[in-house]
Order: structure tokens, then sequence, then C-alpha cells
DNA sequence: CTTGGCACTCAGTGCCAGGGAGTGCCAGCA
DNA sequence: TGCTGGCACTCCCTGGCACTGAGTGCCAAG
């Protein structure tokens, strides 16, 4: 169905489309690129992605745009990846080298990421679950108040307050911590409701309902849902893109504030330590319709997500570049940290 | 040299203005508000006022509108604070009542301030050098290093991990965490150098000045600038006055992006628990110079601050009044949960 | 000091014609 | 069968033009 030439003739549109912002008709294709036709036979094959659903004219008269679906098969077949250059690629380096603790790696790698690309950067947080555990410290503030701190390999510090029920005197407290931490070290937050379980098997019968449920809320609280962050940068840029966006840019800004969606979508993302690319409506967001989520999990684990928002008339070969090799760099900046 | 009657018409000007967005003429005023004068006479006296410079037109034959000094001298001198209704009183009590800890106060603030005001709401976390500190706990994770938590009355925790050049032994650490406690319980964060310079000198002498230096890293990284934090909510509210704002929003929302001129602008904030306004050019930051802030210090001890980001052209008496109703509130909830 | 009248300015609108970019279709050619 | 040049057609965009209407500044009279 699809030739070889018609399927220059589509990269020749996304292309030219993304870097002119203009619908492009078939003379200039002809002449910008050397297809080795003529502007008729041009015409044709644009009839026929016109057919296929991978392009479309604003009006009659006027040049072709590339369709959600154009951009889907430009990517997944016509697009080769745009590596940084080697001066990039040390701007990176040296820039996420100084940072001093996970925030700033966070706040320092949204920026970057903002910068690189031009466009709205998004960079979730390690997740506690996915992350091993490093070191549990339990406190009694009062007989009946515990503090929980628990410390992740990714650098997260997460505390909770817990009211018990129960008196647990300071012996009590020191064995539970020593316990748990031999019992968690290591592990992954997600495998600690069964740790937790063993633990309060163990302890002395007269505490055990009390250390159960404390276990619980505490596993609870630190590892559920709730406790994913994310962090924006560059939202900025979208603001120079206004004219990409039908009407106003105000549905996408008012899309980026809810946290929650967007770790949704950052969650969502395939295959593991690869680039995901999603355009457009293939998003399950209303306002984020006319933009595209180029998003990579980092970190050896996959213990967290980051990506790109911009205008579907984006850059992808660079953009997935710069994703790629950011969520490469963070990798390895947390595992040293480690 | 302004009489009764020009201060009317200025009001009359921004009241219109704000309402309709559009430049207003001497005919409309005359007949829009019952000033009991002729539309002539309105037209001198908005040539007096255009040339003490509190109006200006945007080009010959086009109505006046209010420069910031005008909004100024409204403000100043003209608006009446618009208090909330009683449903809405009672709408701002219950949501903020649900919240269940500083994240979800915090959170629920400054988006129920976005909300109430349609604007840009910024709302910063209590300060810690502002807090009382409730309970300090240090917990030795490994021979040479701690970890220290302070827990403020406003429900703030903050820890940080130091590393000292001494081996502590647990019994150390336990003294050095009853005094410190003894000595801090109920001060103020920055009350803390003293505090701790005393408590150094009260420990044995072979520990000395491994203490002085942990409490000096601690009390540096507890109450620096650094860890002054804000949240935003209401952004995509800009793109609802896109007009507004000469060229494009680009500016406003680089300028938002910036966290730390954000505290800054909100800490100058003049008088403590009143409602500060400041108008423009007032804002010494470049993007902003065409929007208007509102905030004020919540807490009886003026913990933090909150505020609202909007056109110059905004309703005053209302978001005035907004701002010093939540501010009361998140004041009152604060207290409440300490 | 206020008022009505009057001339003037100027943004905004609607209309129209011309130019230009682009398309679809068709007939001819390899 | 597929490519190409030619041609008619569509429709956006631009610029010019006249017109309208809101609004002003000034002035002379009350």
């Amino acid at each position: 169905m699809l030739d070889e030439r018609k399927l220059s003739v589509l990269r020749a549109i996304v292309e030219d489309y993304v870097t002119t912002r203009e619908p492009v008709g078939s003379k200039a294709l002809a002449e910008r690129h050397s297809l080795g036709v003529s502007p008729a036979t041009i015409r044709n094959d644009m009839a026929l992605l016109e057919d296929e659903g991978y392009i479309t004219q604003p009006h009659t008269s006027a040049g072709r745009v590339p369709t959600d679906t154009g951009y889907r098969l430009f990517v997944d077949r016509l697009a080769t990846i745009k590596p940084l250059s080697a001066a990039e690629r040390r701007a990176i380096g040296t820039f996420l080298e100084g940072a001093v603790d996970l925030d700033d790696i966070v706040l320092r790698t949204v920026r970057l990421l903002a910068q690189v690309t031009g466009q709205v950067a998004v960079v979730q947080y390690p997740s506690l679950t996915r992350s091993q555990v490093r070191h549990v410290e339990i406190v009694a503030m009062s007989p009946r108040r515990l503090m929980v701190v628990v410390i992740s390999t990714t650098g997260r510090v997460e505390q909770r307050v817990l009211d018990v029920a129960v008196d647990l005197d300071d012996s009590t407290v020191a064995e539970l911590r020593n316990r748990i931490n031999e019992a968690v070290d290591g592990k992954l937050l997600s495998e600690m409701p069964d740790a937790a379980a063993a633990v309060a098997e163990a302890m002395p019968v007269e505490v055990r309902p009390a250390v159960a449920a404390i276990l619980a809320t505490m596993v609870e609280s630190l590892a559920g849902e709730g406790e994913e962050r994310v962090v924006l940068a560059g939202t900025a840029n979208l603001a120079l893109f206004g004219t990409d966006f039908p009407g106003s840019i105000q549905p996408v800004l008012e899309a980026l504030e809810e946290h929650v969606i967007l770790l949704r979508l950052l969650g969502e993302a395939t295959a593991p330590s690869q680039v995901s690319v999603r355009i457009g409506h293939e998003l399950p967001v209303e306002g984020l319709s006319s933009t595209s989520l180029v998003s990579s999990s980092y970190g050896a684990t996959g213990v967290g997500h980051l990506g790109v928002i911009g205008p579907t008339r984006m850059d992808y070969p660079g953009t997935i570049g710069a994703v790629r090799a950011v969520a490469q760099y963070v990798g390895r900046i947390l595992e040293e940290s480690s």
C-alpha cells in the first residue's frame, strides 16, 4: 500500500512541517527534498496518504499537515533518533554531577530537560515502592507516639508520625527497630508487607497487635500511591507554542496541574528503560489531546519516570534523543550516590 | 488637587474597566454611575487625572485606562474590601478542615485560593526559621553518620544526614539528644544557634568540637534560606487573562517558575498579618510588571505567607477579601493541629 | 465651575479586487 | 502501468478604501 516513496513523502512532510510550522505543499516538497519525482507525482502520493489518514489539509487550497497517525507512523518507522552532540552530553554530565542531594538532582534534571528540549519537562521522584530500603528508624517521641523514618537507596527520606494504642517502652521500640531493619534491609518497599508480617510474629505476644497495627500503617502510608511526586519545569515554553494549540493553552496548563494524571501517564509507558512516545489523542486526557508525551523510565530498576510534553508538532528525533540521554545520566547519578 | 468628585471618577473608571476589560469613556461613565454631572465635566476631570498620571489612553479617541499609580490610589483610598459571603466562608472552613497533614493543608489552601479568586495562588510552607521546635531527634545510622530530624509545631518535619569526623557512641548521642531537646524545645528555630552553642559547651570536652560542628551544620542546613518552599496553583487561569498581558504570558510563567523570587516577594510584604498589595511595576521583577500581587502572612507569628498573582486589572476588593479570609483560616487550622 | 456644541482623531469593520499557493484532473508519453 | 506537464479551479491572504462610531479637546455661554 505504502511504497518506499510514499513513506519518504510522509517523512518529508513531517520534517518540513515541524520546522516551518506551515502546511507543506507538493511544490515545496519537490524543491527542498530530492525525491526524484515531479510535484504532480507527489500530489498523487499525497492524495493517497490523505485517504489513508496520515495527513490532512486545513482547507481546500492549502498544503498538508500530518495527523496523529501520521506522526505515529513517522516515529515508528521513519525517524532515526538524533543522538546528542558530545558537547551536549558533556554539559549534561557536569550539570548533573553538581547536585548535592536528591531534591537537587530532581530539580536540576527537570530544568535541564526543559532547557534542552525547549518544552515542558516532567520528572517523577524515584518511586518509593520500587526503591530498596536502606534504613528504617523508629523513634518514640512519647510513649504512644512513634516517628518512623524510611530512607531509600535513591536518597528519598520519608517520615510519618503514628499514634499507637499501647504504651511501648524504649527497649521494645529498640527491638522493633532492629528486627525491622534486619527484615527489610535491601528489600523493595513493595516487599515490606510480607517482611512486616514476619516481624510482628516474632515480637512478644502482648505487643503483637500493636506492632502489627504500626507496621500496617507504616507500610500503607509510605508505600501508598499518594507518595509519588512529580516536578515540572518549562511551562513558560508552552506560551511560545501558543499557536499550536487550538484556542488556548489553558486546558494544557490545567492538565499539567493534575499531578496524579501526569503520574498515571508516565507510569503507563510501555517498555521499561526505553523511550515511549504517545501522540495527541493517544493520550487519554482531554486537555492534552494536541500534545505529545515523550517519556522514559530511569534507573536500573525503572525506579522513576521522566518525560517531555510538547505540541504534537515537535521534533521527535531530537526530543527522543534528549529524553533518552537525560534518563541515562540520571540513572547513573542515582547509582553513584546510593 | 483631587477633590471628592475626581476620586469618584477614578473609582468609577477602575470598577468599570475591571469588569468590562475595555477603556472607559466619559459618556459611559455618566450613564452607568450616578455622578450627577455631565460627560463634559467628567472629561475635564479625566484630563486632569491623566495629567496627574492616574489614568492613560491607549490611543487618541479611546477611553481611559487606569495606570499602576491609579490602581495604587484606588487600593489605598477608594476601595472597600469585599468580605466573603457567609456561604463562602463556610465552604472554606469545611474544605480546609478535611486536611490530614501539613502537605495536605498547603495543597488544599493553594487550590482553594486559586479557585476562589480565579487567579494564580501562591502559598509558602510555614517557615522553619519562624516556627517553634517541637522535637529534635538524633539517630546514629552508623558510627560516623547521624540523622537529624526536626519537627516544628506547624507540622513540618525536616531531616538531614550528617557525616561527622569522630566516632560517637550511643550514649553520647543519647545525651546529645536529651540536651538539645531540653535546650531548644519551644524555641524558635532562629534562636537555635545560641542554644546550640550552650549545648556544645556542656558536653564532654573530647567530643566538643565534633558536637559543635554537628550543631552548626544542623542549624545551617535546617534554618537556611534554601529550605523555604512555595506551592502554586491556578496557572491555567493566566491563559484566561491572556489579553491582559502585553504580547504573551510567557514571561509571567517564567517568573512564576522562579520560586526563589516568589519567596522574596512574599517576604517583602510590609505590615504583618495585614494584606499587602503590590501593583505592576512596584514588583521588582521584569516578567511580573503587568501583574499585581496580593499577599498576606498567616499564622499568629507570621510563620508563612500566601498570596495571589493576577493581572493589574484585577478585582482588588474581592481578591483582598479572599486572601485575608483564607490567611485567617489557615492560621486557625495550623494552630488547632499543633 | 459646569454645560452643550462642535470639529477632529482614529481604531475597527466590511467590502472588493488581485495575487499566490496549492490542488485535482486529464491527456500524453515511456 | 506509472510519471509528467498543463490547466482550470478553489480559497486564503493582503492591501486599499470608505464608513462608522466612540471618544476627545476646546470653546463660548450660562
